[in-house]
RNA sequence: GGUGGAGUGGCUGAGCGGCCCAAAGCAGCAGCCUGCAAAGCUGUAAAACCACGGGUUCAAAUCCCGUCUCCACCUCCA
């Protein structure tokens, strides 16, 4: 199983550090505002990553997936709307749950910020202790992190500090390069949004919530740390920072998954240019939007366009039909994965290939189902399963609820138009079938009967 | 200025020294099937001269050098 570590830049063996357990910790959202493509990108990507580890290697994945839920954003939003805080990101929350659990993007784990604010001021004091930390030299309770004193600050990266642009030295900062581990608390900041420590009160600065967090969930060392390419640096570079500062051996590799864009250009709240998840949902489905927030390989950017999500719902559309009509016949039984799929997924998750893998299988399903060779069909679905239980290819996702009266209507016209069709009336024919094409249902005849399903 | 990534058919997108006269999907065309469709199968066009120019090699989309273009990060972002 190859994988490409990005704090190595290269390929490598990937080996648990624990026998049989994996343990990843991916960047969940800062809970602000509504999700968009990216974050769906994102939980799409390491969700398949657990899901192979998990089907294709017999590991034991433990998936942790923060929600940041204290930051400045959520305050400043908050405050704009005039809403308290904790509301505002519960309700942000529950939106991004609702679209991952649509997605079938769900974690083991989703540690909340606000509930380790103990073993954040825990963390801060370890790196005080060490000489790794300090108190700001203006008499308020900023700490922050002593990026001189960390000799390999920068190794995420590959990034000298002096090369760093850095922010303006404030706050009582020593250097440019240094960040908040503990923020002091402003005047006019709500009250539930402060808390006390050892330094006066305040809240965690931004990168403290995930060294903390992977600490309580996964130990001082653990398998894999994932996030957005975005997320690097300073976000990534700092929480190495913080953890190897404190002596743990934190990430072994690193994975970052690629950027979505929009004609070439990143999608990002600051551009305003992100495609919300209500846009993507009035255009495909939920299977058709997995389908092509995974069709090209995690670590490429994704770029977005209404002719791309099109094409992933007929691409889909594809094995669906297949399915539908093979079962109509035959049964899933237990099978190997293709060998070529296999391959491509341990060749650091090469999606697309094995994609290809699951076309050319479908393929010859449909030839095995045209030819009446039930055998080869109930090997090609058995495989189909498999394959799209490890990419999250939902294969009941276009069932779409209906109700017994609408299901009697839509029958009622098929028999009607079947009669016609009997009878050699196919002007009446053509006339019904356009009656149910209206209702947005698709037929398709078969030797012996006609199916219908709901049009996408 | 620093650090990374990318340029492959009409579109999306794999491949990263020989299996590539380049996977797969979408779109197009033709045939089969159908009353006609849909779904499906089969075949197939457009020079895919793999950004461009050199080089290494028996062999390059794949390695090296140069050029051009684009993107990301160094500020909040998956």
């Amino acid at each position: 199983m190859k994988i490409f570590d990005s704090k190595a830049q290269s390929l490598i063996d990937f080996v648990p550090l624990t026998a049989g357990k994996v343990g990843i910790y991916v960047c969940g959202p800062t809970v602000q505002s509504a999700p968009h493509v990216g974050h769906l990108r994102s939980a799409v990507a390491f969700d398949i990553v657990a899901r192979w580890l998990r089907i294709g290697h017999a590991l034991d994945v433990n998936l942790v997936r923060n929600v940041t839920d204290i930051d400045d954003k959520i305050l400043v939003n908050a405050s704009e709307l005039g809403r308290d805080w904790r509301e505002l990101a519960v309700e942000v929350e529950n939106e991004f749950n609702g679209v991952y659990d649509a997605l079938w993007a769900n974690v083991s784990k989703l540690p909340h910020a606000t509930a380790h604010i103990p073993q954040m001021i825990v963390f801060i004091e370890r790196l005080i202790e060490r000489g790794h930390a300090y108190l700001a030299s203006n008499g308020t309770s900023n700490v922050y992190f002593d990026t001189a004193s960390h000799k390999t600050y920068g190794e995420l990266t590959n990034q000298k500090l002096e090369n760093m642009e850095g922010e303006e030295i404030g706050g009582g900062r020593r250097a440019a390069q240094d960040f908040a581990l503990w923020k002091s608390a402003k005047p006019g900041e709500p009250e539930t949004a402060i808390w006390d420590s050892p330094w006066g009160k305040g809240r965690p600065g931004w990168h403290i919530e995930c060294s903390a967090m992977t600490l309580s969930e996964l130990g001082e060392a653990f398998d894999i740390h994932g996030g957005g390419l975005d997320l690097r640096f300073p976000h990534h570079e700092n929480e190495l920072a913080q953890s190897s500062a404190a002596g743990y051996g934190f990430a072994k590799h690193w994975m970052h998954n690629g950027l979505v864009t929009v004609s070439g250009t990143k999608m990002s709240k600051s551009l305003g240019n992100g495609v919300s998840v209500e846009d993507l949902f009035a255009q495909a489905n939920a299977v058709a939007i997995r389908y092509w927030l995974a069709s090209a390989h995690y670590r490429s950017s994704l770029d977005y366009s209404a002719i791309v999500l099109a094409d992933a719902v007929s691409a889909v559309g594809r094995v669906l039909n297949f399915v539908r009509r093979a079962a109509e016949i035959v049964e899933v039984s237990k099978t190997e994965l293709p060998n070529e799929f296999v391959q491509a997924m341990n060749n650091d998750f090469n999606v697309p290939e094995a994609l290809a893998v699951l076309h050319e299988t479908v393929r010859a399903g449909n030839t095995a189902l045209d030819s009446d060779d039930s055998a080869s069909v109930a090997e090609a679905l058995s495989k189909v399963t498999r394959m799209a239980e490890v990419l999250g290819i939902d294969l009941s996702g276009n069932e779409k609820v209906t109700s017994a009266e609408t299901a009697e209507l839509i029958e009622g016209l098929i028999a009607k138009r079947n009669q016609a069709r009997a009878d050699k009336d196919y002007a009446l024919a053509d006339l019904v079938r356009a009656e149910l094409t209206a209702m947005g249902v698709t037929i398709e005849d078969q030797a012996d009967k006609t199916v219908w399903m709901w049009s996408n």
